[in-house]
DNA sequence: CACGCGTGGGA
DNA sequence: TTCCCAAGCGT
């Protein structure tokens, strides 16, 4: 069984591999830390092919530090729709605020300076560092976890204290490994990026193995350039893991939401600070139990009117963290007498689109759509 | 430190 | 269909 070389000589493997595959993003075409910084925000717990576009509108929109700051925050909700996890908007607008007031709207070049600011924690402080300006500061993320536990056969969770410290001390070697290391030249074939030097390089080549070779399922790792010092290739144990624990079992949860109309407008309300998809619009509902028939009921309740119809619109299934959610939708027919609770609008079609929506009540509007320009 | 926080894609 | 999980952070 091959050991693990050293890792100058796996240093080289993953420059070599980098340079040669790395695929063409349109954050590697910038070394602004500013921008490097939106990528990475919007990165965390989701996948490339889903940031693409919200980066890139975001970069248009929002393509400095001091417009980030100024922005009117329906604007950056709006432009964060659909991605989830919501907080990390609002922590982003935040600290570019803080760097206006404090730094004079410079991104800061410390480690510590930029660890300290809000919604950045260690990875992310790493992987800016490390991009922008060629910090040899490690990096460990999902796929960096995947990767090194793989090649150096750690079975133990890597959610421990203890084996989560070595992870990152091997991903210390690696990157400092790295520092001294000539950048190697990628294919004139291929479109050229802007890599900062070999630390940025062998941080990315980690993530990019984990995205396209080592991947959770059926990993190709004949392909990997990592696959001869690779522990768990040579002991069959690549999909095994990293052993992480078992996950939470999903609860059933049942919604109803009620679509009551005035003229052309509809009334929708915004989600309170502090709970699921906070500042997001949505349509009057609420949680009922899954038995529950006298709907009407919880119409009257929510809209302080009881509707003489409730007309099935459409169910929309989906998930958030731990719940499985099914959220009925009702036409409200003879809404005479409903009056908002605030803070809640009644607005057009039109004006409802420009509203940042949860992504299941997006999806209620899209059938509405559909249902009125019938 | 275990948990809450969103969503969509892929097997 | 169901489950896993993706460039994590804050509390």
């Amino acid at each position: 069984m091959s050991r693990p070389r050293r890792p100058e000589d796996l240093v080289t493997a993953l420059l070599d591999w980098f340079a040669r595959e790395a695929r063409d993003l349109p954050w590697r075409h910038t070394l602004d830390p500013y921008a490097v910084w939106v990528s990475e925000i919007m990165l965390q717990q989701t996948q490339v092919k889903t940031v693409i576009p919200y980066w890139e509108r975001w970069m248009r929109e929002l393509p400095d530090i001091t417009s980030l700051a100024q922005a009117p925050q329906e604007k950056i909700h709006k432009l964060w729709e659909g991605l989830g996890y919501y907080t990390r908007v609002r922590n982003l607008q935040k600290a570019a605020q803080h760097l206006v007031r404090e730094n004079g709207g410079e991104f800061p070049k410390a480690f510590d300076a930029v660890l300290a600011l809000s919604g950045i924690g260690r990875y992310t402080a790493g992987a800016i560092t490390s991009i922008a300006f060629n910090q040899p500061s490690p990096i460990l993320d999902g796929n960096v976890i995947r990767v090194l536990t793989r090649l150096f056969g750690i079975e133990e969770n890597p959610k421990d204290k203890a084996t989560n410290a070595k992870l990152w001390n091997l991903a210390d070697e690696l990157v400092l490994a790295a520092q001294p290391v000539p950048l190697s030249p990628r294919p004139s074939h291929l479109s050229p990026f802007s890599i900062s030097g070999p630390c940025s390089a062998l941080n990315q080549s980690l993530m990019e193995l984990g995205a396209l070779i080592c991947t959770p399922k059926q990993p190709r790792c004949d392909d990997c350039p990592l696959k001869k010092p690779c522990v768990a290739r040579a002991t069959n144990r690549a999909e095994a893991l990293p052993n992480l624990g078992k996950r939470a079992a999903a609860t059933d949860r049942r919604f109803v939401a009620f679509l009551a109309q005035r003229d052309n407008q509809w009334l929708v309300q915004q989600r309170p600070a502090g709970v699921v998809n906070a500042h997001l619009w949505e349509f009057p509902n609420v949680e009922v139990d899954a038995e529950t028939s006298d709907l009407a009921a919880h119409a009257a309740k929510l809209l302080g009117a009881r509707p003489a119809q409730l007309n099935p619109l459409v169910m929309i299934k989906h998930s958030i963290t731990r719940y499985r959610i099914s959220l009925e939708a009702y036409l409200v027919t003879a809404t005479k007498g409903v009056r908002a609770t605030t803070p809640s609008r009644w607005l057009t079609i039109e004006e409802l689109d420009a509203l940042a929506f949860t992504s299941a009540h997006r999806k209620i509007l899209t059938a509405l759509r559909h249902k009125t320009s019938e």
